[in-house]
DNA sequence: CGACTCCGTAAGTCTAAGCTTACCGTTCGT
DNA sequence: ACGAACGGTAAGCTTAGACTTACGGAGTCG
């Protein structure tokens, strides 16, 4: 399985994750600041954000002591390109299946 | 959190729900038929079927006694557009990220 | 009607993984 | 150099959910 590759898509199926991707998208933001507006405690963040970072959809950078994380363009490229695959075939498969309802209704 | 709603991102987080999911992107496709092109029992299928169902990923046609099961283009057209509206504001961000940088070395 | 096929649901099991607390390393200020 | 702030890691718990088997319902053909 997995025809298409996985572009990370699975590591957004957890809602905290997915939260966590979603701020990082409006502004870069550090492990505490994002622990401080998200019901979870740092730990929790900095172990998501690694999840992130190993699925290449977020890059970080040292800033003093504090490390700043942002979206990494490639990632939300990838994910991207998969669903615009992903449409292509689905749209290929509605126009067979279009034609054969054609010719179907042709025989009778 | 989910300050951009949940198109059904979450229920791709699964990897065998994600291969249903690519392979009803090549073809429409019965519930037995994939259970066959799968690792997993027909019942598991079901239930994942049900689960894109409610998630409005997926549409089912009855024919005879079997249910066809197709991707649902709306859905997928809902995750492309959460996608973009993401990719909007990580673009504005790193616009942003890029003025600021920009005035603060106006200012050295 | 009766047998057969295809499918959805229920109940139960078991593993993956998300979270917390506790601990330690690193960097900066004084 | 010492203390404080910030953050990554380990160990452990606990729950969500993915899967299986068993069963029942709906449609089809003889």
């Amino acid at each position: 399985m997995d025809a298409y590759g996985d572009p990370g898509l699975g590591l957004l199926g957890d809602p905290t994750r997915r939260a966590i991707f979603e701020l990082l998208a409006r502004q870069p933001c550090s492990v505490g600041e994002l622990a401080t507006r998200l019901p979870i405690s740092r730990p929790a963040v900095s172990q998501h954000l690694r999840v992130l970072k190993d699925g290449g959809l977020v890059v970080s950078r040292a800033e003093g002591t504090r490390r700043v994380h942002q979206l990494n363009p490639d990632g939300v490229t990838a994910l991207r390109a998969y669903l615009d695959r992903v449409w292509e075939d689905a749209l290929t498969a509605f126009q067979k299946a279009a034609d054969n309802a054609g010719s179907e209704q042709e025989k009778q």
